[in-house]
DNA sequence: AATTTAATGTTAGCAGTGTAAACATAATAG
DNA sequence: CTATTATGTTTACACTGCTAACATTAAATT
């Protein structure tokens, strides 16, 4: 006989709201099917989550978390471009690998960080990592430095929706001259790519 | 007494969800309440549009339409560094005009272009405009200009979303050092900006 | 320890959604 | 003029987010 009380009710749902993100898309994901798979009434979530916004935010934070990890670098020893490089990877691999969770984080179904003080904490944490490492790198202004962490951060960002839009595109054009095909010789030299639009970016 | 027959209803639909998908967002707009707008059944768009998704291509269609039209270039006359500045300044400035359409066009909503032949060939030709300017701009290889042309695409596709992004976040960081105003400065001067990683990326 | 209170669960129900099936009407082709 | 096709309507189903009223248990207070 199983008591009324779940007793991790909501860390449940947000595990498995990930897991069912991840897989599906944020916009498969229903309350009351979370629900059930958790065994529980279909309207129990709300007692953890006032709207399905709340929950979206919830795995949103858990994919930051993973993102700042997947990015992180050892703070203590000295950065070099090639670091830099290497971040911007593991963001992208990130973002590719993690697509769905990752739409959630920069689209637009958590309208306002602000009211999430846990995602903004999270969100704000990717970056000031990021920023850090630009900080080691060279010894700039701090607005400048600020500035190439942004820029760095949209490029980054700019690849993994286009590397992801340009394979759902379809490809009649000459061999090698089609978005695919360049974007696939650019995913496969995603170092070298990197290093490139860095080198432009932070010498001097 | 009016007729049974709307007429010219696909149309109407197609215009009425680009007006409230830009409004609202597309996560917003229902079949059921565009058939209201348009003062015909509930089921009446299934005469156009098999599902949902097919009225989410149309629109995603003309949203690829408008933005090759922002991003034309008189085709005749010499293509220079700084023609490309503009056209990456009149993407970004269309990306952030349009942002709901801009998310439809380059999320998840929308599958599998290649079922949706006029979606496919609306967002090919956004590319192979932009790669034609920069054919114009150096004599490189095909493959170059194709490099150079995802290049710039993801960057500011990437700016785009970073920009928007910002400036949901949330802002706890010093003066001048924080995303917000680190974003706000890129795009009050996105001109200079656009020039400094494009000249990274254009010269040989 | 007994009792009050708060946290967490359930049931029932509303309004809205995408979509399919069966049917009605009007425009078009033969 | 008739048969066919295109386009509309009605009805219905299964699903959704969410609210309100109620039930049970755990925690706090006396």
């Amino acid at each position: 006989m199983k008591s009324y009380h779940h007793g991790n009710l909501k860390q449940e749902l947000i595990d498995c709201a990930c897991r069912l993100c991840e897989r599906d898309g944020y916009t498969k994901l229903s309350i009351r099917s979370l629900a059930k798979e958790s065994g529980v009434s279909q309207t129990a979530p709300y007692r953890h989550f006032e709207t399905k916004e709340t929950l979206y935010a919830s795995v949103a934070t858990e994919g930051f978390k993973k993102l700042s990890k997947a990015c992180h670098i050892d703070a203590n020893k000295n950065i070099t471009k090639k670091d830099l490089v290497k971040i911007g990877c593991k963001y992208i691999e990130f973002g590719l690998k993690n697509a769905n969770t990752y739409d959630l984080m920069f689209g637009t179904a958590v309208g306002n960080f602000a009211e999430y003080p846990e995602l903004l904490e999270s969100a704000n944490s990717t970056y000031e990592n990021m920023r850090l490492s630009f900080s080691k790198l060279a010894s700039d202004s701090d607005e400048v430095i600020a500035f190439k962490c942004i820029t760095l951060w949209s490029m980054v960002h700019g690849l993994v929706g286009i590397l992801r839009k340009v394979q759902v595109v379809g490809d009649d054009f000459e061999e090698g001259v089609g978005p695919i095909s360049t974007a696939s010789v650019i995913a496969t030299n995603l170092e070298d790519h990197l290093d490139k639009v860095l080198t432009g970016l932070i010498q001097n």
